[in-house]
DNA sequence: GAGTAGATCCTCT
DNA sequence: GAGGATCTACTCA
């Protein structure tokens, strides 16, 4: 099992980095306790170009800035005042591409997972939805900026990958706003997995 | 089982 | 001052 290098961020097709994630592990480590689970889920937001982000036309804030920043990167931010919402930042410089990381099939530290979460076992709500995420890996707004090659929080490859055929593209969930760009199928997830986030709205 | 409301706060206008 | 890349619980059927 070996972290992933910078190289895998920094390349300029987001879908193509998207569809890799998928099977490979998320890992943090706050205070010598160990979080991991494999990346079932997730979505890809493409940039300037894309309505339903938060860079769409360049925009450029206090927010959005570490979009910006060289591959390689946790962009972490609240919504609706509750949930932390953990990005994976792509391609190079000054171009604000993302993936969110929308559902983990739990590997290690379950228990510290249930603790975070305040729930009493397993189920497949545990890791479910990019807000359930980062409750129970304990990934929160103040880790924004912080590179996903550090000791305390990356992503590794222990070899597993998905065919074509099990990974499957749809719309993404929750940017009814975003018009025209809602219905591209920037959403990929493994197919009959059971952690997938379930229905949207 | 399906649909809806409420939680709750940071960010940008 | 408004609204959001969401989740859960509760109502109603």
């Amino acid at each position: 099992m070996k972290c992933l290098p910078k190289s895998f961020y920094q390349r300029t097709d987001v879908l193509q980095i998207a569809r890799e994630l998928l099977g490979k592990i998320l890992v943090t480590k706050w205070n010598g306790k160990i979080t991991a689970g494999r990346i079932v889920e997730c979505e890809a937001y493409h940039g300037e170009i894309d309505r339903a982000s938060h860079a769409f036309g360049g925009r450029r804030t206090n927010r959005t800035e570490v979009m910006y920043a060289n591959g390689g990167v946790a962009y972490v931010y609240l919504c609706y005042g509750i949930h932390h919402m953990f990005n994976v930042v792509t391609n190079y410089k000054n171009i604000p591409h993302a993936i969110l990381i929308r559902a983990l099939e739990p590997l290690q530290g379950i228990d510290k997972m249930l603790e975070r979460t305040g729930k009493l076992k397993l189920d497949n709500s545990l890791t479910k939805g990019p807000g359930n995420i980062s409750k129970a890996m304990g990934i929160q707004t103040a880790h924004t900026g912080i590179s996903l090659m550090s000791k305390e929080l990356f992503i590794a490859d222990d070899g597993t990958t998905y065919k074509t055929k099990e990974i499957v593209a749809t719309a993404r969930i929750g940017v009814d706003y975003a018009g025209n760009d809602a219905k591209l199928k920037y959403r990929f997830f493994v197919k009959g997995n059971p952690y997938v986030s379930g229905k949207s709205k």
